[in-house]
DNA sequence: CTGAAAGCGCTTACAG
DNA sequence: CTGAAAGCGCTTACAG
């Protein structure tokens, strides 16, 4: 690295306006005990050489730095739109934010990747973080939060009313006239994803019907992973009328697949998705789904966060919030007994 | 701050492996000459006791961090996709990534901030940065790339084809046998917008059509300041039959306005936006737009930075990215003459 | 092969 | 009101 050019430090405000660096943090830091004059000689240095002091080195030295961490292994659309809840809880706040985004490739690199992340940032850059959707359990020595926790860690979290939710959805398939009702499941460390599967359960033991094991698929909550078993749900001589997807993103490929498929959406195939994603509300026809309302996570969970840097001394906070039912095109009552499946295609 | 435990610190480590610091150091970093046994017990401690390096004090120490930086003013749909971009070309590069955002409140408040994080930021934490569609110009002693820089910065940029894109735009409306297109412009500091209304300006001017003035309008590429311009263009006794929007998201707007008014698209109105964000494709019908390819953008800027980390000699660089037409559903031959404008709404 | 020491750019008691 | 000094957690010459 040859043509860095030097960085301006207080050392470089010192010189120039005559004092110590002492009195240099303090004009910056806004503290009392400076003579009028002399903070006024030290702003015009500053203001001279541009002088900007360096986050890094205050986070070394002082214990509160007054910036928040989100981690997250990728942007999504749901992380996006958690982040811009989180964006809204610290503006005005006096808190800035950072994110840190797994640049590893996947799969065994990133193995602990948020643990690590947590660990160089919190107690020095960071007066907390936000983990978004982790894969892993994960320990800080400051304030934590998940949002959409792993199963049965022992941390802070904000998730929605999942199962709740997944007992909405399949409520709305079996009140449509449903009996023969797929899932797919999502990744499922995640207690988003068990919760809505036992939603599914047991909406459907509720109503009395048995499921069939094969109507049951695993797409982790990942278009990639959700193809095959999307296929195999609908390319079969018993295809279930209806399915419950637990993630929008899921949900939107297998409504590809079923187009692909010859399937009509809703006449032939009813789908309900998880999320309520942008996406959902975009497609034709519109997608049903279960809205978790992901910015109001993100800021409830970044404002929890705020809480615990103040107060650390609580107990582990759970908070779960309500989901909501949005009913789109994707969802009707399924078709007359003897004609699920597929129209054969047109010429 | 009662509750913290403490950090665990290479003096930690140190102590259970009964050697120096230095030592510790040496076996976290991969360094030569460390004896294999004393390095497995460095290892042992470093185990047990959890022990992660800190970030900001490794980074105020060396001058290489292998960080990037990400600095933006908020998220949005293009920021994300950018976003995107960046990651992938970071992926597997060895560099990690920092998002900045901002955290003020808008307005005064925010004025300069790019240069404040850019400041805080660089020569420290990360080895260079990339902003996105700024606000004024920023200066470094660090590596800068900004993605769609403001108008005339001597920045390090990457950019789209602005001006020939919107050329497209409009040629496909004139093709379609429209004379009069009203154009609602974006944020006028960046040289996006410029080149963009250039590009209106210029195709109009070859086709020998002069602009009704009345018919420009300003949206500074956001929702809220889209609704008043979008109302005086086609709330009138005169409307154009199509309009170029310099960005999709205020041509989204635009079609809601429409919509409300009465219009039908395309067929009393032709819509072209630009950007191709990810709803241009959702909605319906789907609205003809110019691809700025916004993960390539990312891409190639974060690429750029990764060059000029290397090699950090080098001229102002300067790209830009081919766009390219999309031609989707909102655009149609206008109107037969007599007939421009709304229909009446039905009951 | 290993350790003691200096120093990255700051802030904060502690003197004066 | 101001400055000299210690120290945040590291890394890197420099000795040995």
């Amino acid at each position: 690295l040859s043509a860095l050019k030097p960085t301006v430090t207080v050392r470089d405000v010192a010189r120039v306006a005559n004092v110590s660096i002492a009195t240099v943090s303090r004009v910056v830091n806004d503290r009392y005990g400076v003579n009028e004059g002399t903070a006024a000689r030290v702003r015009a240095a500053i203001e001279e050489l541009g002088y900007e002091s360096s986050l890094v080195a205050r986070s070394l030295r002082s214990r509160r730095t007054h910036v928040l961490g989100f981690v997250t292994l990728e942007f999504v659309s749901w992380t996006t739109e958690v982040l811009q809840g989180v964006t809204e809880a610290v503006r005005g706040s006096g808190y800035d934010l950072i994110v840190y985004v797994n640049s590893e490739v996947h799969g065994k690199a990133s193995e602990g990747w948020e643990q690590r992340q947590v660990s160089s940032l919190s107690g020095t850059l960071t007066d907390g973080c936000l983990i978004a959707a982790p894969w892993t359990e994960v320990r800080s020595n400051r304030p934590l939060v998940a949002v959409d926790p792993i199963h049965d860690a022992q941390m802070n979290a904000v998730g929605a009313e999942n199962r709740q939710g997944a007992i909405l959805a399949v409520e709305h398939l079996l009140a449509l006239g449903h009996r023969r009702i797929g899932f797919i499941g999502g990744r499922s460390v995640l207690a988003s994803a068990r919760a809505r599967e036992q939603g599914f359960t047991q909406a459907m033991k509720k109503a009395g019907i048995e499921v069939d094991p094969s109507l049951l698929g695993r797409g982790d909550f990942v278009p990639q992973e959700t193809l095959e078993p999307a296929r195999a749900l609908l390319d079969r001589a018993d295809p279930p009328t209806a399915v419950f997807a637990a993630n929008d993103e899921m949900a939107l490929e297998l409504l590809k697949v079923a187009e692909h498929l010859g399937y009509r959406v809703p006449e032939d195939l009813s789908v309900v998705g998880f999320d309520n994603v942008p996406a959902a509300a975009m497609v034709t026809p519109g997608l049903t789904t279960v809205d978790q309302h992901p910015r109001h996570l993100g800021y409830e969970a970044a404002q929890l966060l705020l809480r615990l840097i103040e107060q650390p001394d609580q107990d582990q906070q759970r908070l779960s919030l309500p989901t909501e039912l949005v009913v789109r095109g994707s969802t009707a009552p399924p078709p007359r007994v003897g004609t699920a499946g597929p129209r054969p295609m047109e010429e």
